[in-house]
DNA sequence: TCGCCTATAGTTCGAGGCGTACTATACAGA
DNA sequence: TCTGTATAGTACGCCTCGAACTATAGGCGA
């Protein structure tokens, strides 16, 4: 059923799949999920995400249907076509190479002092980790939130060992390059 | 001598400050250069690099003139503008929050299988290691590079961690989960 | 019950970003 | 002189992005 051929990128395997995650959902339930979870590794700002359900459903990944009373919103579901397009997804092992934007570092490059650019990032870290800390003590243990768990401790490493790396260059700097 | 306001974002300081490195050059030079630094911690697809000196001279950052023989490419140049600009840019302690695109913990999300993920990853994290300790030993000791060097630093870091971290997960799955 | 506030739940718009594909120039060797 | 290869880009069209705006629902005091 599919209708018009469209690219997928990563925004389009995040709205799939935490609809399979959650089920029929609204686009606004959908991003709240996202902020509490995808977001950290695959930034998508709202404008672009609340244009991808409309997107998806018209290239028949998803079927759409409005809400019967209140603000009568779109409710988006996976079809099949939506799952397999998902899971084939999900099960090849080809990723595009990682890719970080810092700014700080770019600043540093350009001659910015980075003293305060880590001490800034630092408090940046440890506010991340005590959010994912935060959900993963939410998620549990139930099994079809593998993946989700397994992402958040991936998430959880990687503020930690930046953090720790980071402190420790701020307390070189302080020992040697003291006023 | 601003002609036409535009934005400035990440993309246009990358610019700037490697024409402050290096002095006058084509836009070919300095995608070069980019390729060997920048790219690293804020990529930029070369059609957008391209496209960027231009958008640079019409706001009046930079001076462009042709060369005189071959190819008659434009060399772009610093104007004082440009590079008040730039250090006030680098300066200024405010930096945007670093974010991170990693398709891979996307997939993982999505429950796709952690292990062949990690392994190319790895392996990935090991080739950039390899790739900045190479520049880290080019650049030397010169103290108009301070900033370069600091940035390489960072990364070598960066890449160490969690190449380190992923090794330990996969030998901690290898230990528990073999067939 | 009227208005107002706040939280919720989005849309609009235009500049700019992006990937695919194509183009063009110089030089080296057969 | 032809052909291949490295160099040095451009063209195009869809997509992305951020700023600003819009709209609806529920609560609460006057």
């Amino acid at each position: 059923m599919m209708r018009k051929p469209i690219r997928l990128g990563g925004t389009s395997y995040a709205v799939l799949s935490l609809l399979e995650l959650f089920g029929p959902s609204t686009p606004y339930d959908l991003k709240q999920a996202l902020e509490r979870s995808i977001e950290n590794f695959w930034p998508v700002p709202h404008t672009t995400f609340y244009a991808e359900p409309a997107r998806l459903a018209e290239a028949g990944l998803l079927s759409e249907r409005q809400e019967a009373g209140g603000r009568r919103r779109k409710v988006y579901e996976l079809t099949e076509e939506g799952r397999r397009v998902l899971h084939e997804w999900a099960d090849s092992p080809e990723v595009a190479p990682p890719q970080l934007r810092e700014e700080g570092v770019l600043k540093i490059f350009a001659g910015g002092d980075p003293v305060p650019i880590f001490k800034q990032r630092c408090e940046w870290h440890r506010a991340k980790l005590a959010e994912l800390e935060g959900y993963l003590e939410a998620v549990g243990e139930l099994p079809q939130w593998q993946g989700v768990r397994a992402s958040l401790l991936v998430g959880v490493n990687y503020h930690r060992m930046l953090l720790e790396a980071m402190e420790s260059f701020l307390e070189s700097q302080a020992a040697t390059g003291s006023s």
